[in-house]
RNA sequence: GUGGAUGUAGCUCAAUGGUAGAGCCCCGGCUUGUGAUGCCGGUGGUUGUGGGUUCGAGUCCCAUCAUCCACCCCA
């Protein structure tokens, strides 16, 4: 590292042609598998107004108050890069007209914006894949989503995850349990760490999920919410477990998980990797029932999920580049140009191909090994005259005599 | 935002405070139109940056930047 550098800013990282190709593998399973799930892709903006998010995530989250990347314009607006799609797929929705027409499957892929510390399987900008679906409020749409999420993975033949599902119950059943849980904490106060004892008031479901090992040990026995839910809520969370049964997928019941966020409601899950260290979570989502009304619109429900899309390709590991198809090697100054009007011929027939650039036929052949060419076309004075091509097999070695058709064919074969 | 580890060639890494090296990669050669193995040679570094201690610093100290890991938070 000589000198300084212009460097790219910290926890922003280039995706490079192998990482890309990764991405791409991923998309384009994302792709295939929503499809069959009748979802939609959206595109929508990375810069939204900041009021969007304050009013959505909530203004006192860790991620508005301190992690987003905001700032006022030259107009005087207050704008900001999206730290998440959800809120923005809503105001789409909305923005849109959309209230009517029916329950929408949406999906979007694209990067995502947080200014934390970086660490492994999180940056400042990442990417997210993300589904949502408005309108659908039963049982039967959360166990769909969490089949797609759960074809989604093992399409990629992601394996050793696990599915954990809870219910954050609803407005109906969480301030009674909220109560139950605040006196149970306050009793054992004493024994918890000072950010637990700080949540007791401000968000004590929070204090559930504590990495502590003191805390946890002092929370065996607290009050969960699957166990204080109202008729409507359990109907729901055990609906959504016949339909995962009814599909085949396993999960686990992990009454830990929590939402920080108020708008959630009955159902939350997570796909976890061991995989990943700290940042295992691969896949999360859940029940939003009342954002939209929130945000202006109509009550409408609402469920959805996200996934990192760095943290799948680290699950993945490397693709290997596919080769081109044909190298050029031109043997001489004087088919040069005989030799470009060749490659020409060959890509509009939709071959890939690289030209070796001329020189000796030992650096030439260098290259097209490099570039993993499957042939060699060897193009000097004798073929030019000739009108025959001289084609090698690069993997077997042998060569041949054809005619240009013959070659097309031979390569696509 | 807090804590810890690490920054030496394009990459992976060496170098008791005393002349900065290896492997891989890259480039060229081993007789004129044939690669992936072999042999020979070559390019490439203000040791992240800026200060300090010392006769002398890649090595010790301070600061700064970056990366990694964890906390926090989260996909």
């Amino acid at each position: 590292m000589a000198g300084k550098r212009l460097q790219s800013i910290r926890g922003i990282h280039d995706g490079l042609p192998a990482e890309v190709l990764v991405w791409r593998h991923i998309e384009e399973v994302a792709r295939k598998v929503f499809a069959t799930y009748a979802f939609s892709e959206v595109r929508l903006p990375i810069l939204e107004p900041t009021e969007l998010f304050v009013r959505s995530i909530g203004e006192v989250t860790d991620i508005v108050s301190k992690e987003m990347y905001a700032f006022t314009d030259q107009g005087g607006d207050n704008i900001c890069l999206r730290p998440e799609g959800t809120a923005g797929a809503v105001r789409a929705y909305l923005q849109g007209g959309l209230t009517r027409a029916g329950i929408q499957r949406w999906f979007y892929i694209g990067p995502m914006f947080r200014r934390e510390r970086p660490q492994k399987g999180r940056l400042r900008q990442f990417q997210q894949i993300g589904v949502e679906i408005f309108g659908a409020s039963g049982p039967l749409e959360d166990a769909e989503v969490l089949a797609m999420a759960h074809s989604f993975l093992s399409e990629l033949g992601i394996s050793e995850l696990n599915l954990e599902i809870n219910s954050l119950g609803c407005p109906a059943c969480r301030p009674a349990y909220r109560d139950v849980l605040v006196s149970y904490l306050n009793k054992c106060a004493g024994n918890l760490c000072e950010t637990c004892n700080a949540r007791i008031d401000k968000n004590p479901m929070r204090v559930l999920d504590c990495k502590v090992e003191a805390c946890q040990a002092e929370l065996q026995n607290a009050p969960e919410m699957i166990h204080h839910l109202c008729t409507v809520c359990e109907t729901h969370f055990s609906g959504l477990q016949d339909g995962l049964t009814a599909l085949d997928i396993p999960y686990q019941i992990n009454a830990r998980i929590v939402r920080g966020l108020d708008y959630y409601n009955r159902t939350a899950f997570e796909i976890i990797s061991d995989q990943l260290g700290a940042q295992g979570t691969v896949l999360a989502g859940g029940r939003y029932d009342s954002l939209i009304d929130e945000l202006g619109g109509p009550p409408t429900a609402a469920i959805g999920f996200a996934a990192g899309l760095e943290r799948l390709a680290m699950l993945l590991g490397e693709i290997r580049a596919a080769g081109v198809d044909i190298a050029i090697v031109a043997l001489g100054e004087q088919v040069i140009p005989y030799s470009l009007q060749q490659s020409a011929l060959l890509r509009q027939q939709g071959l890939s191909v690289v030209h070796c650039g001329g020189g000796s036929a030992k650096r030439q052949f260098k290259i097209a090994d490099r570039e993993g060419a499957s042939f060699v076309l060897v193009i000097g004075e004798d073929e030019m005259l000739s009108g025959f091509i001289t084609l090698k097999n690069m993997a077997t070695g042998e060569q041949q005599q054809l005619t240009f058709d013959q070659l097309v064919r031979t390569v696509i074969d």
